[in-house]
DNA sequence: GAGATGACGGGCT
DNA sequence: AAGCCCGCCATCT
C-alpha cells in the first residue's frame, strides 16, 4: 500500500488542481504530509501513462520565486508543457519561468482534507 | 536486502 | 542570473 497510496494521493491531488493554477513538487509533497518527498512526487508522475486524465502539466519545479518547467525528456516536451499552461492563462517570461506566487494553488484546509480523504 | 535513481529544492559559487 | 553540489527519501533493479 506504500507505493500505491503515495502515488495515488499524488494523482488525486494533482487532478484537483484548478486550471490556471499550479503546484510545485515540494508543495504537493507537503500537502500529503511529507515535505521532504518532492522527488518521490516527480517519480510518481513519471509513471503516468500518456493518456492519463491527470493534469501533470500543473505540477512544476520551483526556482526561487519562479515556477519552472522541470521535465527533461519524456513523452511530452518542455514546450508542450509550456503550451498547455499558457492555454490555461499562465504567462511565461523569456526563460520558461513565471511568477510562482501569482499562480500557486492554495486550497483551504477543509478543501484539501476533503480531497485527500475522499 | 543493498546500491542506484530521480519530472526536487535550497544553498553556495 | 545561472549552474553546481549535496541532502532527502520513496522506488527500482
Amino acid at each position: 500500500m506504500t507505493e500505491e497510496s503515495f502515488a495515488e494521493q499524488v494523482y488525486r491531488l494533482t487532478r484537483a488542481i484548478p486550471s490556471g493554477k499550479v503546484l510545485n513538487y515540494g508543495a504537493v509533497a507537503a500537502m500529503l504530509g511529507q515535505p521532504r518527498e518532492a522527488r518521490a512526487v516527480g517519480y510518481a508522475l513519471s509513471n503516468l501513462p500518456a493518456n492519463s486524465d491527470v493534469p501533470w502539466q500543473r505540477v512544476v519545479g520551483k526556482e526561487g520565486r519562479y515556477g519552472k518547467i522541470s521535465i527533461r525528456s519524456f513523452s511530452f516536451s518542455r514546450a508542450e508543457q509550456v503550451a498547455l499552461l499558457q492555454d490555461e492563462g499562465i504567462v511565461f517570461n523569456d526563460n520558461e519561468q513565471f511568477v510562482l506566487d501569482h499562480y500557486l494553488w492554495q486550497p483551504s484546509l477543509e478543501e484539501l482534507d476533503a480531497i485527500l480523504k475522499d
